[in-house]
DNA sequence: TACAAAGTTAGGAATAATTCCAGCATTTTC
DNA sequence: GAAAATGCTGGAATTATTCCTAACTTTGTA
């Protein structure tokens, strides 16, 4: 899936209705700045970027959409800071993330292949979380 | 390390100096709580421990002591909930957790070993978080 | 032993993220 | 087109955590 390729209102209603999630306009708001703009995005981040599409959206209204979001599974939730959640598009192959601890940005990271296969037995696995922290080659670079 | 086996305030002691912490009878006890209760107590759940056996203990005393622990290396926190975090003695080999989302208990789980080896060139990786969720043996045994 | 400096603690107030609630608005279903 | 279900708002409430300031302790030094 091309970072570049935004997905169309109309694919994330049909996203949304396949998932049993009843389309609103706000809630496709919150599901398309999730999708389209891939940066991990903190609850409060998405409540501002609605807020300018749609002003008076209530903040409780965009905290509704990312859970209902997240229960239907089209939106995962990282848990990568202490008290704030970020969420990312759950479409695309399973994988970790890198967060910076210098910027703050969010990366992408391929996930091992079978990490499911070493764990240990008896347990029900639903899913995988894998979290690195460190510094990205951008701020290594500035460091020098 | 086996489980069972307990830490002595005076090993707690010499692991506090020599990552170059000052011991105090507050910051002992909730390293102590970490360390030989293994079941990776949240914030909260250190205090109310602490505040048994030293009344009138304040809540700020208990994080500040925590965010010393973690600083220091001696402690890791774990973010597994939105907006509660956990903590976890150090000392073991590096490992993963699984949080039940039935029972909410947290267990400990094998690491796959050469995990950041995985990861994209050019990141300096200073940590590793692998977080599994699901249902536990106990709770898959009681749901029959 | 005394004193200054540095570090630690209590406790209440403040902050930040998130959720709850009640009433109104909108959409769906028949 | 009416009834039922769902969604939205906005303010209050909750929860976890941090900030702040004054008091207290410990440490290093003379």
């Amino acid at each position: 899936m091309d970072k570049s390729m935004k997905y169309s209102d109309r694919q994330l209603t049909e996203m949304l209705s396949s998932a049993g999630v009843r389309t609103s306009l706000h809630r496709l708001a919150v599901l398309s700045a999730i999708a389209n703009d891939r940066c991990h995005p903190s609850a409060d981040n998405l409540y501002r970027s609605i807020s300018e599409l749609y002003p008076g959206v209530s903040r409780t209204t965009v905290y509704n959409s990312l859970n209902i979001l997240v229960e239907a599974g089209l939106v995962k939730e990282l848990k990568l800071e202490r008290g704030v959640s970020h969420f990312d598009f759950m479409l695309q192959p399973p994988h970790g993330h890198f967060m910076c601890d210098h910027c703050g940005r969010i990366y992408d990271m391929g996930l091992p292949p079978s990490l499911a296969d070493n764990t240990e037995p008896g347990f029900r696995i639903d899913s995988i979380d894998l979290n690195f922290r460190g510094i990205c080659p951008d701020c290594l670079a500035k460091q020098q």
